[in-house]
DNA sequence: CGGGCACTTGACCGTTCGGTCAAGTGCTGG
DNA sequence: CCAGCACTTGACCGAACGGTCAAGTGCCCG
């Protein structure tokens, strides 16, 4: 859908992602349906369809949102870093402050990526974002800061650790205090500095 | 749903959960409609109904028999290992090889995880895992083989990795080679490890 | 002030959904 | 061989679904 907007449509559209993203996260995706998200808003069916041409497309857009925000954050966080080591931490501590504070995003991304039809467009966001860590990593092996091995592998062990520990927080499994971040983080640098030489 | 069932009824039952599993898992939970269920098997939707109380139903019914087999073969793995660090290695390899070979579980694992519906139901068991891990991390402290900190805090990580990993694989994004799999052991290792000691 | 377009309305559509049930069918134990 | 119960059938139900559309409404610009 690509439709000539007012900035009154902007603002239209934006309550309409915004009011949707909610719901997927909290109800589901499937179980929401069109007529609850603009009786959600107060307006007619039509309304959703002027902006979108289906549910589906409604949760693409926002998928892709989401992917630019964090990415937005991920890249800020890493400049000014000057070792490879050390933008591997920023970057972790990063992501997850990132979705800790958008838990709905979050929610989002895990549902996308446990159906076929979201899946595919999520892949390439997150494939960017673990290439990134990836280099990081062949950096810091370059450098003879850590050990040869796999950095594909190593940046999807951290982003396996980031991932779980932030949904145990969104579920209310465990509060988000530094400590429980300090964890994960050291778990992370830890594992990817393996066998340590001296 | 608690009826007496003969050996054909336990089989059909075996069946409609069987059938429904994969139609769950590759097409997703909610697009699968018991219509689609019952005439995969060529038999009359009353069937459907006379073995589980609703979908809802059948679906966790699913979910508990794979956590059963999970927990039954994590048990197996860790028995004739004689330190708790051997019993750690030898867990994180067996949820790994379970999750690989049963793809259909592991993806409704996943989609149940992310639906409230579903993931009390789940927590359970996976707490139960968590815990014995976490204990086995908290017995290698002890023997002064790793350094003191939050054993759950680092099973639940080992859990994120193992997870990752595998969900890589099944979405065909990774090859489960042997050395994909060392990798992941040895960063969960490492991990726990932390600064070492000499 | 008027024409045009961005936007909105809500009744309506065909389809499918999860679930029910009265009426069978066929194995099984007495 | 028959009674009874485990099992099966498939038409049927009301509700809800995603999506359409003809008929407006109201803002903005010339």
């Amino acid at each position: 859908m690509d439709r000539k907007l007012t900035q009154r449509g902007e603002e239209r559209r934006r309550q309409l992602m915004d009011f949707a993203a909610n719901r997927f996260a909290d109800n589901g995706y499937h179980p929401t349906s069109v007529a609850e998200i603009v009786e959600g808003l107060g307006v007619g069916k039509g309304v959703f369809y002027w902006y979108f041409d289906s549910k589906e497309e409604l949760l693409r857009s926002i998928l892709a949102a989401g992917q630019l925000d964090l990415r937005r954050r991920q890249r800020a966080a890493i400049t000014g870093a000057s070792t490879p080591m050390e933008r591997i931490e920023r970057g972790i501590r990063a992501s997850i402050e990132w979705s800790l504070e958008h838990r709905v995003f979050f929610q989002l991304f895990q549902f996308a990526a446990t159906d076929d039809r979201f899946a595919d467009g999520l892949r390439k966001g997150e494939q960017i974002a673990v290439r990134d860590a990836a280099r990081h990593v062949s950096d810091a092996m370059e450098a003879g800061e850590i050990p040869d091995s796999n950095p594909n592998l190593l940046a999807h062990n951290m982003l396996g650790v980031t991932t779980h520990l932030v949904h145990l927080v969104h579920r209310g499994l465990l509060e988000a205090t530094d400590d429980v971040v300090e964890n994960a983080v050291g778990f992370c640098l830890y594992g990817v500095l393996g066998p340590r030489q001296t």
